[in-house]
DNA sequence: TGGCTACATAGGAATGATTCCTACATAACA
DNA sequence: TGTTATGTAGGAATCATTCCTATGTAGCCA
């Protein structure tokens, strides 16, 4: 979806992170797709704008976002880390074959529990589910 | 539980893995532990009986067997991973302060399913639950 | 049982995503 | 508009993992 300047610096501002050409274009970027892209995924489209900007600033900006709770990391395995700009509690299919990761947003998943007996004293603040599988291309 | 010479040389041939010492040592050391390992600590466990073993031998090892079903890796977001003798399907509870890893065993969450009007034409294969919060100890 | 051969091991070098360092630039506030 | 805390660029460093290669040996067969 479109994010205007505007609605960009409400965000921000409610977050209190300051608002730079850079962490624009780096989280309108994000937050425009529903890819799951990698920092450098980011770090090249942000350099059409920017051609000056670096990798550094790439990495910076989304701990600040992701510190903020503007942005999430979803880690598949080992893989490079993607970033994701849907920041509702949600989870997630991801194809074997080509690597993409595609939202599930599901109350069932979202509210699902362990039993008791298996908590093991923990105390639980929160789970993720991940699918795997062929995505219709990949089969 | 413990592992004798003759049930280790069984699970080996059955998949057709040649049986070492160091595979042995390996092996032996991660499946009578409940506590998700890293190549390291494997590494350094099995350091005591075989001083020459090279960290290079652990990876690979622990390559092979998870190619022959043997093993598994659990990975926790990008930290350095942790391998498990358990290939039982079940989750896991992961501590957010001493990074502990914990078993679930439960069927409910093995026969888990997305709704298929979620599934986004994905053909699905598997899936991973882990729950986060603090153990007992770390509350 | 001994010899062959494909595969395993040790050790060291290479990799690559991410983090660290630091001098310079600039957003936010008054 | 000036001040200052914070952000940026660029390069170096990190470090778990993988790659390379010479030597060793498990498993098989005569
Ligand atoms: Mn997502
Ligand atoms: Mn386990
Ligand atoms: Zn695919
Ligand atoms: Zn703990």
């Amino acid at each position: 979806m479109r994010l205007n300047l505007e609605e960009l610096y409400t965000r921000f501002r409610r977050h209190a992170v300051r608002l730079t050409r850079q962490r624009a274009a780096i989280y309108t970027a994000l937050a425009e797709t529903t890819s799951h892209p990698t920092a450098d995924d980011l770090y090249q489209a942000v350099k059409r704008q920017h051609p000056m900007i670096s990798r550094n600033t790439v990495y910076y900006t989304l701990g600040v976002l992701r510190h903020a709770g503007l942005v999430q990391e979803v880690n598949v395995g080992h893989e490079v880390a993607r970033y994701d700009g849907n920041v509702m509690e949600h989870h997630h299919l991801i194809c074997l074959g080509c690597r993409q990761i595609v939202d599930i947003m599901d109350e069932a998943l979202n509210e699902l529990a362990v039993s008791d007996r298996q908590t093991k004293g923990f105390h639980i603040l929160g789970h993720r589910v991940e699918f795997h599988g062929y995505c219709a291309g990949c089969q």
